[in-house]
DNA sequence: GCGACAG
DNA sequence: ATCTTGTCGC
């Protein structure tokens, strides 16, 4: 029942999720700045991190907290469980410095979810800001043959609307799963994501964030600021 | 009832 | 996400 309460609330949110077209919505400027984020778990902690970088790659830092977890995983509702926490510390990275970001980019999905709600569109909508989801697997069912060329995409479509792409980053390299989170063009969100994931799967930034939030839980906190 | 299921 | 060994390769 209290799932039903959940499910209501992302209907009501989705609505609220800006999609633009191509040529619409946010689109990089060299100054701008985007943050990305990744959390661990070891029992009752969540061990987050957030980095901060610009596209001019002129800025790259790193800010981290640990904080206690709340609410449990489920497939669907990801974003009940992590949306919190992230943007928590997000608003206290902007509270405390002089970083506020004009991207989010988030491992998870955007609308390329059940309900048009996942973590990206989630927090896009909470913080007001433009946001990628940019996952490592994908949560709707459908049948597509992978891209294995980089920069290749395929289009995910559920219910007859295009909610993203699975875009290949590097070849023969398994995809990542790419929609909107919010006020961006789904176009552009691909030529970022392609942009920022020069060596790996993976967007560098975000990688930079797993690893960080792997030595927080390590109690290791060399080069990062430590938020309390 | 059984299996699937972002992180 | 996490539980887990070795192993191949740059």
């Amino acid at each position: 029942m209290e799932q039903e309460q959940l499910r209501q609330v992302q209907l009501q949110m989705a609505q609220q999720v800006e999609v633009c077209t191509e040529g619409e919505g946010y689109f990089p400027q060299g100054s701008d700045i985007y943050f990305t984020m990744d959390i661990q778990y070891e029992g009752d902690f969540a061990h987050i991190a957030i980095v901060v970088n610009d596209f001019k790659e002129s800025i790259s830092e790193c800010y981290v907290q640990t904080l206690p977890v709340e609410v449990e995983y489920v497939p669907g509702f990801f974003a009940f469980r992590e949306g919190p926490l992230l943007k928590q510390v997000i608003e206290k990275i902007i509270k405390e410095t002089d970083y506020y970001p004009q991207l989010l980019i988030i491992d998870g999905h955007g609308i390329a979810h059940p309900r048009r709600l996942g973590l990206a569109a989630w927090l896009g909508v909470k913080l007001g800001i433009p946001a990628i989801g940019c996952a490592k697997r994908t949560l709707l069912k459908y049948e597509v043959e992978k891209p294995t060329v980089r920069g290749a995409f395929t289009t995910i479509w559920h219910e007859g609307e295009e909610v993203g792409v699975v875009l290949c980053t590097q070849n023969e390299v398994k995809p990542v799963y790419v929609s909107v989170g919010h006020r961006i063009a789904l176009k552009t969100a691909i030529n970022i994501v392609l942009s920022l994931a020069t060596s790996y799967r993976q967007i560098e930034a975000i990688r930079m964030a797993d690893q960080k939030a792997r030595l927080l839980a390590k109690g290791v906190t060399n080069g990062v600021v430590v938020l309390s």
